[in-house]
DNA sequence: CTGAAAGCGCTAACAT
DNA sequence: ATGTTAGCGCTTTCAG
């Protein structure tokens, strides 16, 4: 059995409220004397507080709960990671959850976590319609900051991108290549920041003189094999598409196979943009211009943002955007180059 | 306040232990109207047990702790994953920690852990000497599992891959299409997987009759840059190397792209084989020859293994070994095709 | 079939 | 400066 409170209070011929004051470091109502002597036990039988009773009382488990939907998608390690070391910076350990994107499961983590006196939870959630549990969540009084993915409420605490802005830029850097006839493919348009991303392609053409051409856009899911299928679409359009928005990297590396096989060249025939930046996109060939999503930051504010919360701190703001920037690499060119 | 066990006691005129008996599916003693009525008030006021009070009595958490380096490693995904979702199914949370096999932050996660009294370990140690903290952990009496990096101990649970059964595959494949002068770029050799993968290369290099030629074996750290430059030595020998095996996937895009600069191609002048797998070994062009770790497979055994630990069920064996499996792709041909 | 009571290890008033 | 006491919400003997 683990030595508790009681075993050092007793070593140390002290109560164990004197104990718990010291292991707590209240400065007041305890000598220097008997602080020492006690720290030294403590030493000696490597006494660890027990968290949980410690929890029971207080109501804190200095515990943090991290939904997302898989970690096996490289979008999100970075992100893990960020918030892992932002909670391990504050003392807290996180639980890490992966969804699926499915509601079921979406719920039974929430419950565990509620079970487990989480004191909060950071939540991508799947973007679908049905986001009522998250709403209950929220009401029930758990800190919780929302993530990546948009969700329509206000009085939400959320770490977003820009992604209007992201598509925007993408597109805006095509055009300055000469593009003028620029394929899309969008991410699920279930998702609001997909349509927002779809939206800035949107606003970016017409903003630059050029239509909007919806037989050019066409639907994938964020996974490579829409990508290639994307494409695939695209192409046998025969309509001289020379560039091609793909909304996330992991469907630009779709694209790639696609264009490849059809004996085009990246970027002298079709210049390729894609989203997000994950870490391989510079080891492709040629390499992926993109537009970088700041996961690991993103993480890690998302995280501090809410140890703020739970303790008690005053936040400047609800939600904090960040900005998406334009990585110029290899699969952008000129157009006729 | 959530509602308590002693809300609902009240609600239904029964004592507490009457309603501990039915959340915890005691069948025993609780009649069928009693037990109907208590269920229909959990539901109706969604009672939720707590854990951490359900914890502090029974000394079980139901949660688990996984160590790793490093989740942004694309190694590791898989491998929390496939924890994840075994933890998932029986019941239990992992908490993710990250350690940048550094040691501190491997003491720091295993005090935290134990202070919130995970009923488990799931453990990938830098591997570097010093292990006495792992060691303790164990003694400790905490049912721990150890993954991917052997620790030299008897007594241990682990779950690993036998490396030098992959290293050993990979040569005789690039032996098997005629090469004669094979490079090697290893792992840090401070660690046992990167030695046995070296050791695997040199055996299966002594048994098909090859020299082991010290010469053109270079030590990298798993990382994409010494891919990079072990290559560039490699390749400064001038020795009319005609493949390389490169101890994981990370290296080998890194040998990819000084193979490339320097205009030789790959397969025709140089083979090349990774090792592990990660999912954009695949996207590569030329798609990478490697060889699979089970990553995911791992991760769910050594969780399904640990609980079982927790749980006092017999295990048949301590250590699982799992086999590499040599995936051909299009990096490897051929040698003088 | 049901309940009373003790206690898990700790914190937090409230004394002294 | 230190101690006493009352819980936190639950499980678990032990009685009835």
């Amino acid at each position: 059995m683990a030595v508790t409170i009681k075993d050092i209070a007793k070593l140390a011929n002290v109560s164990i409220t004197t104990v718990s004051r010291v292991i707590n470091n209240k400065t007041e109502g305890v000598s220097e004397e008997t602080r020492e002597r006690i720290l030294q036990l403590v030493k000696e039988h490597e006494y660890q507080p027990n968290a949980i009773a410690r929890g029971l009382v207080t109501k804190k488990t200095k515990t943090l709960g991290l939904i997302i939907p898989d970690i096996t998608n490289p979008f999100f390690p970075d992100i893990a990671r960020g918030v892992e070391d932002s909670a391990h910076i504050y003392g807290y350990n996180v639980f890490l959850c992966n969804t699926d994107d499915n509601l079921d499961k979406e719920s039974e983590y929430i419950n565990a976590l509620k079970e487990k006196y989480v004191d909060g939870i950071i939540f991508t959630s799947s973007s679908i319609p049905k986001q009522e549990h998250i709403k209950e969540l929220i009401k029930s009084g758990i800190p919780i900051v929302i993530m990546d993915r948009r969700i329509e409420s206000d009085d939400i605490y959320g770490v977003f991108l820009d992604n209007y802005e992201g598509g925007y830029i993408a597109t805006k850097h095509l055009i300055d290549l000469g593009h003028k006839k620029i394929g899309c493919i969008t991410g699920p348009l279930y998702s609001k920041s997909a349509r927002e991303r779809l939206e800035g392609y949107k606003g970016c053409l017409n903003e630059n003189g050029l239509e909007y051409d919806e037989s050019i856009v066409f639907e994938g899911d964020y996974k490579i094999n829409s990508g290639i299928t994307g494409s695939e679409k695209l192409l046998n359009l025969n309509k001289k598409i020379s560039a091609i928005f793909v909304c996330n990297d992991l469907m630009a590396y779709g694209s790639y196979k696609t264009i490849r096989s059809r004996g085009y060249k990246i970027p002298d025939d079709i210049s390729i943009i894609g989203f997000d930046d994950i870490y391989l996109s510079q080891i492709l060939e040629p390499q992926l211009t993109t537009i970088r999503q700041p996961a690991y930051d993103m993480g890690l504010t998302a995280a501090r943002m809410l140890i703020k919360l739970i303790e008690g701190e005053k936040l400047n703001r609800k939600i904090i955007n960040f900005k998406p920037k334009l990585i110029i690499r290899q699969s952008t060119d000129l157009i006729y180059k």
